[in-house]
DNA sequence: GAGTACGTGGGACATAAGTCCCATAAAGAA
DNA sequence: TTCTTTATGGGACTTATGTCCCACGTACTC
């Protein structure tokens, strides 16, 4: 059923409308907090609403399309060593950091993560590559842990740092910004000096 | 400017109006997956939906008023020791099975926490108990970490537990929920030991 | 018992998501 | 040029949220 609208026919002219209407929809969202509505995207990128229904079917998809691509492909500094917990505190920084930085734009993805419902189509939606920073930061642990013992750490610290834990830890537990950062540091190293000394 | 609409005159009847809403919006909520319409609520309590907006100005503060309370004083078992790590086990996994039981309500409520937008702030949303229950169960440790000690520890135990690792865990990095549990345990564990540790 | 305050219901209205149908204009082929 | 394909635009329609106004009837008061 599912042949994308925009892979068959007149491919150039389809994609100049995606285009647009992804970045109009981006920087909507950079503007500001309220998630743009279909109708504002569309004449941001001066199209009609139908058409922009008919490249995203809905609201969801379309600020998913918006999201905007981390490019890093690595958290670790030049000159990090080869201790593992320094390691990956650097990389806890550097990807919370990144989380501050963009916080409206990781909240607004969250949110739409949990909108999806238990039944309907998921979109490949936030898979992160904080798994593969995670896993470079605990490269040096690779002999003592293995591979799968090294991605286990790695989605346990990822599962410790994130937009998620920055919410709660804010929102709810009262902190600021740069404690919830420290605190999660803290933790991801506790997480490393654990396996590290079970292994 | 905010006198609640119920605490003024005719109280009895209008809390009864209200508890009627709250029940039918709370039974919607558990029946199925996507959260009820102002409209089925109000129509399901026999009121009428102006009266239903009366009472709850938005479906958001209808759902939180209608999310179930947790009722547990305690997570730990009775027999449970003074060993720190295993009274903080039983006790993230205490909580986790109680997440677990109602993630779609939780997932509902993760989801309401994050529409609030910048904008206004209100509505006391999601103070979780589990801090308490933290807390309890760190009781061993007060004199050496003292009061503040324990407490940050908890800080970061309930950080790394919770619906927002569950959602994570699961719908991300693929867990199965028992996995996610047991990984939530180990890494609380990894951080009392530090704790300790460190202290 | 009469008068008034107030909780409630009904309906209209605005906005937004999402769907559907039909018209239009431009690209590509004959 | 002429014909056909097709991306787009316009507008109607449905459902839901949230607001507003007015009428009705019951509860409380004098």
């Amino acid at each position: 059923m599912s042949t994308a609208y925009e892979q068959t026919g007149r491919a150039h002219q389809k994609q100049r409308t995606r285009m647009a209407l992804v970045a109009a929809a981006r920087d909507l969202v950079a503007l500001g907090g309220r998630p743009p509505t279909v109708g504002e995207a569309a004449e941001a990128a001066s199209v009609s609403r139908t058409t922009a229904y008919r490249y995203f079917p809905t609201q969801r998809s379309l600020l998913l399309a918006a999201h905007p691509e981390v490019v890093a492909t690595s958290m670790l500094p030049a000159d990090v060593g080869d201790d593992p917990e320094e390691r990956v505190a650097a990389a806890v920084r550097g990807f919370m950091a990144m989380v501050v930085d963009s916080e409206p734009q990781q909240r607004t993805m969250l949110r739409l993560s949990l909108e999806a419902g238990t039944d309907s189509r998921q979109l490949p939606l936030r898979q992160g590559r904080a798994i593969g920073w995670f896993i470079e930061a605990l490269e040096p642990l690779s002999d003592h842990l293995g591979a799968d013992g090294v991605r286990r750490l790695a989605i346990a610290v990822r599962a410790v740092s994130g937009i998620e834990s920055l919410v709660w830890l804010t929102d709810i537990a009262g902190l600021t910004r740069e404690q919830a950062v420290e605190l999660t540091v803290w933790s991801a190293v506790a997480l490393v000096r654990r396996a590290t000394q079970e292994a």
